[in-house]
DNA sequence: TATCTATTTAGAAATATTTCTAAATACTTT
DNA sequence: AAAGTATTTAGAAATATTTCTAAATAGATA
């Protein structure tokens, strides 16, 4: 994992809201797709980039590819930003 | 505060050491460029990044500019990714 | 097997980011 | 006031990002 990976795909804010919906559970690409207005390949773009920075997961089913999210690497991401604002050395 | 503008701040390594360089305090803009292969323009670019991405304050000082990190935006960012990750409805 | 549905990949256009050099600003010291 | 030091701003070049359309892939159903 790269921080600079995550923070990048953490900063375009249809990826924020990928996540944002992921947090109700796994959803297919085509369901994640239909609540923004843009085409397909994009949300495949962006899923790619959120795939990379391994903010989430994917698993196929059927015709489907569901997504979910990945926790752990949120969970990183909060350890570097607690050590920068200092204090807690742990 | 933009959450985009600020992940996106992070999402480059040379404002990433910058911010770590801060934890030690307060230190001016020159200070700041000795640390790095880079042009004084391209830092204080960074440093208008962060600025504007309010991760640090800046206080002239005589001839300098000192930056020094402020940590109520890390926790806002901390406070987003909690409430990504779940769990804790605070 | 042929076709339909879901998704990704490729390629291109528009826009944004990062870096540099050169010049401008602002404050200090002589 | 003149010269020096610290920093920013402007403009340009190289690179990266985001979006689209069109085509490709993969699996499901008729």
């Amino acid at each position: 994992m790269s921080f600079g990976q995550t923070f990048k795909a953490l900063s375009d804010p249809v990826r924020r809201e990928i996540l944002t919906l992921l947090r109700a559970g796994r959803m297919s690409a085509g369901e994640i797709g239909s609540h923004f207005d843009m085409t397909g390949a994009t949300i495949s773009y962006h899923l790619s980039i959120l795939k990379k920075a391994d903010l989430v997961h994917e698993s196929k089913y059927k015709n489907y590819i569901y997504y979910e999210l990945n926790t752990s690497v949120v969970e990183e991401l909060m350890a570097w930003l607690s050590h920068l604002k200092g204090g807690n050395e742990s």
